[in-house]
DNA sequence: TTATATTTGTGAACAGTTTCACAAAAGAAA
DNA sequence: TTTCTTTTGTGAAACTGTTCACAAATATAA
């Protein structure tokens, strides 16, 4: 039962993220076990990948049956931290930001946007979705004071890493940035980039080199 | 010279769109040309690495003084297909959907939102930034008449399906999808996936095993 | 021109990830 | 019970991606 020996790859992560929401979808058609291959199937992986995943965190499978929907479930819950709420502060209101404030996945899955910031006096004070806009000025401070776990910075490119570096002195580890620029960050801050564009030149790479 | 005989890995064309993004800014500071071991340090990476990556596509650098910036970037924007312009159609303009229409980023890089399509009566004909959403029981015929090369999806995960295999039928091979669903697509359809709760995940999954 | 310093390009070593293959365990059937 | 089938858990093998290390090429300085 190695419970988190090794070190566990960010790919191994993602696919967490993924059996999760499998296993959720699974409990509502009230499936009781699934096995490795069916859970492969769904995600196009294969059945020894998932046995490996899962066998990182401990062995809660039943040979001969597949592993139990609702217990393997609460068990990546647990390991990837949803069975709680996190508080997440926002920043920035502009196309992207308004769009993440109003986006429901995130409360469903336990992510609770508690603040959020802007530079902006027009926006200062109004209210979306029943969370009042706060002074950028006040960034710091707040993180602090209102237990914020994990940043979106959702600013222009250009004030990104003041943003960054402000969050950063007030103690924030966890931060997911759409700003198209590289932030720098201390070690012991995680950092994680959602860049679009870059998304979508994946996909002209591929189209650009169809016939090779 | 090894004209893309190689099979590229993904990461290695996700490193080409950062060095892509330096040299650009290298460009506007007017530096002729750049070491390795410089463009690493820019991005965090190692200078082994870019130089490994570079020597896939040939090799245009210059031993003792480093790689041409001009030439180097016009190389990448040919390998990824960057020098043109791509024809893209956004299918929803629900809270994300809206946000990439306005998103200008796209448009500077030659991602040029064509088409957008929505099934709400309301906002059919509505105008958004310039184009008109049209209805999409017409997605099919669209964006074969209007040569779109890319569909990026941002409906709810309820209808993703069912607006993929249109897209498909039309004939489309990369698709970015931001509803949070995993599509199926045949072999020869490129496919990325954006989704903005797993990315907090692994955020949440980074606190949660901090001290292992 | 010659010597010294840089820096590329790349095969080889290394590290990390995925897949294979099979013993062991449990279920299902006879 | 006994036999057969299914499926896990996991070392080992295969594969993929990264880093090392150094010859070769060029620049720069003397």
């Amino acid at each position: 039962m190695p419970a988190q020996l090794k070190k566990i790859s960010e790919s191994t992560i993602h696919r967490l993220s993924i059996y999760y929401r499998a296993l959720a979808a699974l409990e509502k058609e009230n499936r009781t076990t699934i096995s490795s291959k069916e859970l492969a199937k769904r995600d196009k992986l294969t059945p020894a990948q998932v046995r490996k995943d899962l066998s990182f965190f401990g062995s809660f499978g039943t040979r001969g049956l597949g592993y139990p929907v609702v217990e393997l479930r609460n068990r990546i819950a647990e390991i990837m931290g949803l069975n709680r709420l996190w508080n997440v502060a926002l920043v920035g209101v502009g196309n992207i930001g308004s769009a993440l404030a109003q986006y429901k996945e995130f409360a469903k899955q336990g992510f609770n946007i508690k603040l959020i910031f802007d530079n902006d006096l027009r926006k200062i004070g109004s209210n979306h979705k029943g969370i009042i806009v706060s002074d950028v000025r006040n960034l710091k401070s707040m993180v602090v004071s209102e237990n914020i776990d994990i940043v979106i910075i959702a600013v222009p490119a250009a004030s990104a890493q003041a943003v960054c570096d402000e969050v950063v002195a007030g103690g924030i580890k966890a931060i997911l940035n759409f700003a198209p620029i590289n932030l720098k960050v201390p070690d012991d801050v995680v950092l994680r980039n959602q860049n679009m564009c870059i998304e979508l030149e994946h996909l002209a790479f591929a189209l650009n080199n169809k016939n090779r």
